[in-house]
DNA sequence: TAAAAAAATGACAGCGCTGTCAATTACTAA
DNA sequence: TTAGTAATTGACAGCGCTGTCATTTTTTTA
């Protein structure tokens, strides 16, 4: 059977007080003390039983994932990193999949929290990008982590984790430009979305840094998918005269690069020889395409842990409240772009 | 603040072991108390403390999701069916990623279950198709449900849901016979997949239902990608002389039939013009597509909740032990599939 | 060295529920 | 009607832990 805080408190030879005290990392207990039960504790191979602790304490030892993401891959590596997360610092996740376009989604939320007392939340785009709903957990007293686009918390109201796409998408388009590419177009993911705004941002910074002039025709919108990569690029592609035709091409993600993959493909346009195109995020996708896509990597894995973490230090007050931590995703070349052979 | 048992009680002015009855359903309550009660209840929209629940009785309401599957579309669409009969239920449901290659994989289920007093598992393949790892669970007194590729259960270890790949695979394939096809390719998956297996014997049946030889050269073995797709179809297509060139290709997941579309292409032959092509699964891959694919539609969300429920219902003793429901997928026809123009 | 203050430890109630068993009530048959 | 049985209900302990507060031990101060 499993050991329970008792076993622990006899074979230790202390009350069963002092034992919570030492899994709690309690002060005021004597290290001679504290080494007699860890002893115990390991000998036992102990660990607290989470329903008595939620169910005793004042605290709560559950967290939640809320999200509403089309992108699966996304969500199952950000679900292991704050698995991960929750694994070392003896939490539970609470997962919950939902429509943030729904009337009732603060309700729902606010509902659930109340419910299964969850100590903490983590919010990813579009969630996270929801100020008033935001705005109504945190005052509900429940601690709040975001994910987000950009490279400085939006406001105050938690902690954020912000993946910096505007300068990954600068050195993606860097990367272009150090190739020799001068006309890039650019194919925008939904314009609702930070991350389009942040990407299309450090396009046009470098554009600058390097004195190309910005064209707005090389400018196509669109959304977060394969079709709008095909029909974008189509676009790009048969610009005549008066534009130029681009080299290359900007894609705010790895679906809309691979639509524009196969647009190319249609229109016998070899890649990377007469068109370079990059995508963004470093999907499964990015590799299953010919050639294989350059792109910016951003590591959910350990974005998501981070952010767990964050939440779990805040929800024990171990950190001050407004912690910001920053990832900037990382070009990875490969073979998808080539130096431009235009004049 | 959230309503206990005690509120109930007082609220319905009975003790709270009759209001425990009530909410588990037991027998031996008068039907004037238990309306009573349930009034009460839906006053106060009282729901149950599950840490309470668990803390308290010899049984356990938690269940967990234990997977290790590349396809995070599969698992997203699983996850949520499991997590609907969850809140149906009053449930909570562990995730537990791993790796079913991993030497202690049964070792770290094992302690899993044990440490969080799981009720019950969900397993997918490839554990599901894992024997001596389901039995070990099984021996342990933990219900399993498993979700398998077939018609019929491999074993009585435990009740397990169906999907009849052979009898999709039969029906895709019978499209394409429908269509006038006769030298029909089959891009396999990978060979350990019950999954691959099932689908190759749905395609050889339908070939034999329709009379029409089966030629060994128009199998080509591969794995669930986009690479295996692309090589395998060009092998496919590049056949010489003494081999027919197959009119249409049964490819075992979209994927591949992505990676097929894609070789097609690179080959300049035309879809669905002079080459069909079927995919498996209908993920969103298959929508993303150019042309769309004919694919098989196998509803995730729906298993997964059925499997769910007949875990939970095997937890609380319900039903007789070895239940099986099947599902056959379901052929979605879309742009990729054309009549043979081949003579 | 004793008194006072501080640090360390423990006893015990109680979180919200279920299991056990006893008490009450309703229903039967004689 | 009345004992006898079955159906219904309730009292109470206890699951494994934490919070409160009292008690003991150690350290400090005068």
């Amino acid at each position: 059977m499993k050991a329970t805080i008792n076993d622990v408190a006899k074979q230790a030879g202390v009350s069963i007080k002092t034992v919570s005290r030492v899994i709690n990392n309690e002060a005021s207990v004597r290290q001679l003390t504290r080494e007699k039960v860890q002893r115990a504790v390991d000998e036992l191979n102990y660990q607290p039983n989470l329903s008595a602790r939620n169910l005793a304490g004042a605290k709560s030892y559950s967290i939640a994932y809320i999200y509403d993401n089309p992108n699966a891959y996304y969500i199952i590596d950000m679900q292991k990193g704050i698995l991960s997360a929750c694994k070392q610092q003896g939490f539970e996740l609470l997962i919950h999949p939902c429509d943030s376009k729904s009337q009732g989604i603060t309700e729902e939320v606010v509902n659930m929290v109340k419910q299964a007392r969850i100590a903490g939340l983590i919010l990813t785009p579009p969630l996270s990008e929801m100020p008033e709903f935001v705005k109504t957990l945190v005052d509900l007293d429940v601690k709040v982590v975001r994910i987000l686009s950009g490279d400085v918390a939006p406001d105050d109201l938690s902690p954020c984790v912000m993946v910096n796409d505007r300068d990954a998408a600068q050195t993606i388009t860097q990367h272009l430009i150090d190739l020799g590419h001068k006309d890039i177009g650019f194919l925008a993911g939904d314009a609702v979305h930070m991350s389009t705004i942040e990407r299309y941002k450090g396009y046009r910074r470098a554009l600058k840094a390097s004195n190309i002039e910005f064209n707005k025709s090389l400018v196509i919108e669109g959304s977060y998918s394969f079709d709008s990569g095909v029909s974008g690029a189509k676009e790009l592609m048969s610009v005549q005269t008066a534009n130029p035709r681009p080299t290359a091409i900007f894609s705010c993600n790895d679906e809309i690069a691979a639509g524009a993959l196969f647009a190319a493909r249609l229109m016998n346009i070899s890649i990377p020889e007469q068109l370079s195109i990059v995508g963004f995020e470093n999907s499964p996708f990015s590799r299953q395409t010919w050639p294989k896509l350059t792109t910016a990597d951003q590591p959910n894995n350990q974005i998501a842990e981070d952010a767990a973490m964050l939440l779990i230090s805040q929800i024990r007050k171990q950190k001050n409240p407004i912690t910001i931590s920053q990832y900037v995703p990382k070009l990875i070349v490969r073979d998808s772009t080539a130096q431009c052979k235009k004049l």
